[in-house]
DNA sequence: GTTTGTTTCAAACGACCGTTTGAAAACTAA
DNA sequence: TTAGTTTTCAAACGGTCGTTTGAAACAAAC
């Protein structure tokens, strides 16, 4: 056992570079070369430190999806009277709000932006080794979730449930990945910065549509399997 | 001018073969040579029908884009009292809907599939030189729905109306991406082969979320730029 | 048949990819 | 200092990438 501070020193540098450039580029998008370039960092430490490319993507999402997912469920565990906004909130919020972890200094390179944009782009890349690895990281939080938000209506789990927990999940990802569409197409009404106000919004949409009557079922058409 | 059918053959066979492959793997993660392989075309094709990748994908996008969007007007004009659910329904379903129109033989890899991951995958990817693109071919609908939805509800455009037209985009691409992904965590309660049934899902809940009173604006913290 | 223009094809180009290697360097423990 | 371990580094490996090239195959006009 060695306590040295190179080794954990170049292995921050390397999971900070790679989560800009997964963020920019996507994992297949992202080079070695490029991203150990820019840690100043040898290219070979990659694979010495993490095991190779993959070992680094699982790396740089297991650094950041813990901590969200604890948090997520400490505050799911802190409402006393959960209604459908709240439990909608306790889920949104701690990845909206881990984008802009730094009000004094708030530019578009800062990590909490940087870290965004990658949650955003991994959650809908999903490169195929990655797919057990997130679903381990998503399971119990997302059946807690969908628990919470049934009682909260007092309804039975169903479809529907799932389906609008999907949709949630889809429509921050979007925002998460491409704020800077929704403040170009508005010609700047939308301003992705002010997370307190995203935060409202997408909580305020999400419970609203969570809440809605379930759409009757049709004659089912086709179905398969 | 030479009326050869060889030349469409061809086009059409790679443009086949790349909806397919950005389908799975995203624009980055396609390679020419695995696809016209499975064109069964010669590798030099790609540049001499497109002038490289990027063109490639250009036409694959267009020859899907524009008679969605173009549906999606169509259904728009036709609505003679457009209350929000049908406003809604006439944006989300034009995309979703093209995803079985071969209900007599619906498996993973029919035409509609393909073409409904490739959409979702590269709404959300995004590569740099599609941005220009893709904005120009999404504009004016996206004017045009925000319009109505504002219509519908007899408010005034603000920035909760893009914000939610926003969401509903991300809800859509990361339902058209992941479609198995809710699938396998509901256990086989969701069944997204059954569009119907989807489209009606996301309808309402959109619908629901987009007719929600707007959060009211909370003293805002940092506002950039 | 010859000519002209279009489309296909095999081969190669240079560049970049992720990974491996073996030695040098840095550090710890004795 | 010495021995042993951990970490860095330059170099190279085998492959795949997107693109280019020049000749062959093809269709139509003369």
């Amino acid at each position: 056992m060695v306590s040295d501070t190179r080794a954990a020193d170049t292995r921050d540098q390397i999971l900070d570079a790679a989560e800009a450039m997964l963020a920019e580029h996507g994992y297949a998008g992202t080079s070695l070369r490029q991203l150990t370039a820019r840690a100043n960092v040898n290219l070979a430490a990659v694979n010495y430190h993490f095991g190779g490319k993959e070992g680094l993507a699982k790396a740089v999402l297991e650094r950041r999806i813990g901590p969200i997912n604890r948090e997520r469920m400490a505050r799911l565990d802190a409402l006393e009277r959960p209604d459908v906004a709240a439990v909608v909130r306790a889920f949104v919020e701690p990845p909206l709000r881990a984008a802009a972890p730094d009000t004094a200094n708030p530019d578009d390179d800062s990590p909490g932006h940087r870290m965004c944009r990658m949650f955003g782009r991994i959650l809908v890349e999903q490169p195929p080794f990655l797919r057990a690895f997130l679903a381990t990281q998503f399971r119990t939080v997302a059946r807690r979730f969908v628990e919470a938000l049934t009682k909260s209506l007092r309804r039975q789990p169903s479809a529907t449930t799932w389906w609008r927990l999907h949709f949630i999940v889809g429509a921050m990802a979007h925002t998460l990945q491409n704020a800077s569409t929704v403040e170009r197409m508005s010609e700047g009404l939308c301003n992705p910065s002010d997370v307190d106000a995203l935060v409202d919004e997408l909580v305020a949409f999400a419970a609203a549509g969570f809440a809605a009557k379930a759409p009757r079922r049709r004659r089912s058409g086709v179905t398969r399997r």
